[in-house]
DNA sequence: GAGCGACCGGTAATAGGCTT
DNA sequence: AAGCCTATTACCGGTCGCTC
């Protein structure tokens, strides 16, 4: 009975995994999450107590679909990866014209992926996208989804809630057009729903139809507590239109051209390690540092006059960006310190000098790890969640509050200069040549947000505590970015410099 | 060839017990 | 009560090796 019931999601699985170009594990992942389980191993699990649990339903699967695609790429996540195109050979072209016009509908395209890093040039603070449907046109309606009601609330734009249902609220809203900007008599409310039961906060500039297309992208952010509307299209978004409000581009030119001038001295060239006779992962920044005559330090803040963070990698490595360490707020978790941590959630060291130890060196992302740890954005409560699962138990670990993780975030980057060395060994000394240089400005929190939702940006647990004594290894326990190709994501524009 | 889990090297700040 | 010492915690900088 039970292994039949496994059957039919299975079939149903490959069905899916075909249909959306996914590998075998992806598809009945999302046959899992589609039918309300968190893996497919949970999903089984419910299946022994529930064997006649229906199929999900192909909306129920494209939404788990559309949550683990990306509003800002076109790839997949780490859940659902693209194939790669010569293995696409023997899929059905139909479902892929098909596939392809039902993503397009969210994900931004080409032009309007320039059109928001123009947009981000002038103006970082949190926003969101929203592709305009004709329904929204036709209704006069739309949506604003969690992340619009907060960034409304933060900047005291309108509280939805509060708001009472059939109330309609105004406020002017500066909307983009062709001619520049006006302010917009907009429209604020929750509609007045089924008993019980909220409705879905809504709002709508007015007159927006005569002024705008269908399937437009609009970019919704704000500036000086307005909320501001950029429709993405070539006419309406120009570098003019935007001067105009926001003023010139903001710059640290001059620091940055300081900070370059100081890299050439010793850029080109073969300079020894601080530390030549031994390679530690740790030399290539610490060596970099002291040429520049700074501290190697464990200040929080950025390292170039609390201007610009530093970040060194050897040309060859092509691992995680370490983004900023922060513990939880343990006041506010169920665990209460690292310690709590490593030894309730930990496995015994495997490691010579740490027998007896329970160790921890684990990614978290947004679906389960092998200790069943994952990540999860509440922004009605505006924390970041760690979970811990068993079977179709879930339970609260520890939390992050919004305002510290933003504050970090902020507090690190708010320019980082991402510095590429080619390390090699000469007379048995370790010497690294530093020749490239990434800038990257202001992380935009509401994205950091979304990619932690999407598991590009992870948290690892990166320690170990003796289980009865005092020992302990802590490397830092840090948010990091899975990859440097996702930077842009974070960081919105990037400038590469040659140092040579 | 990239993803992923596991893992490496450090220092600064702070709390609390003990001595003076 | 001031000062000192030590234990503890929270940050800093990263890569490696196996698998798919």
């Amino acid at each position: 009975m039970i292994k039949k019931a496994l059957d039919m999601f299975e079939g149903k699985a490959i069905i899916v995994g075909l249909d959306y170009e996914l590998y075998d594990y992806q598809a009945k992942l999302v046959i899992a999450q589609a039918s309300g389980a968190l893996t497919w191993a949970d999903l089984w699990r419910r299946l022994l107590n529930e064997p006649l649990l229906p199929l999900p339903e192909d909306s129920s699967i494209f939404r788990v679909i559309e949550k683990h695609s990306s509003p800002l790429g076109d790839y997949r996540t780490a859940l659902i990866h693209r194939k790669n195109k010569v293995d696409n050979n023997m899929s059905d072209d139909n479902i892929n014209c098909q596939e392809q016009v039902s993503n397009k509908r969210f994900l931004p395209n080409g032009n309007e992926k320039e059109l928001i890093k123009k947009v981000q040039k002038y103006i970082r603070n949190n926003y969101s996208l929203v592709r305009l449907t004709f329904t929204m046109l036709d209704k006069s309606t739309i949506d604003a989804s969690k992340p619009i009601c907060k960034m409304f609330y933060d900047n005291d734009i309108f509280n939805y809630e509060t708001a009472i249902d059939g109330d309609i609220s105004y406020r002017n809203v500066m909307v983009f057009n062709r001619d520049g900007h006006d302010l917009i008599k907009t429209s604020f409310y929750r509609p007045k729903a089924k008993p019980h039961k909220k409705g879905d906060p809504r709002f709508w500039p007015w007159g927006f139809k005569k002024s705008i297309e269908q399937d437009t992208l609009i970019y919704i952010t704000t500036f000086e507590n307005t909320a501001v509307i950029i429709p993405l299209t070539e006419p309406v978004c120009t570098d003019a239109h935007l001067e105009s409000v926001f003023g010139s581009i903001i710059s640290h030119v001059n620091l940055v051209e300081e900070l370059i001038n100081e890299i050439k001295q010793f850029s080109g060239r073969w300079v020894k390690s601080c530390n030549p006779s031994k390679k530690s992962p740790k030399d290539v920044g610490d060596t970099l540092e002291l040429l520049l005559g700074l501290d190697i330090n464990n200040r929080s803040d950025a390292d170039y006059k609390s201007s610009i963070e530093l970040k060194a990698k050897r040309s060859s490595s092509k691992t995680a960006d370490t983004l900023f360490s922060q513990v939880p707020d343990w006041n506010v978790s169920p665990i209460k310190s690292v310690r709590d941590m490593m030894l309730t959630y930990g496995y015994l060291s495997t490691h010579k000098q740490r027998q007896g130890y329970k160790d921890l060196f684990v990614t978290v992302s947004n679906i389960p790890n092998p200790q069943g740890l994952f990540l999860e954005v509440d922004y009605d409560a505006e924390q970041v969640v760690q979970y811990h699962v068993i079977g179709s138990k879930k339970e609260v670990t520890a939390i992050w509050l919004f305002e510290k993780l933003q504050g970090r975030l902020i507090e690190k980057h708010p320019n980082t200069a991402w510095i590429i060395a080619d390390e090699t060994l000469i007379d048995g000394e370790y010497h690294f040549n530093y020749n490239k240089l990434e800038l990257t400005s202001n992380p935009i929190f509401s994205q950091f947000l979304s990619l932690i939702e999407q598991g590009v940006v992870r948290y690892d647990w990166r320690g170990g505590y003796e289980i009865d004594g005092s020992g302990r290894v802590d490397k830092g326990h840090a948010f990091r970015l899975k990859s440097p190709k996702f930077r842009d994501e974070l960081f919105g524009e990037i400038e590469t410099v040659s140092l040579i």
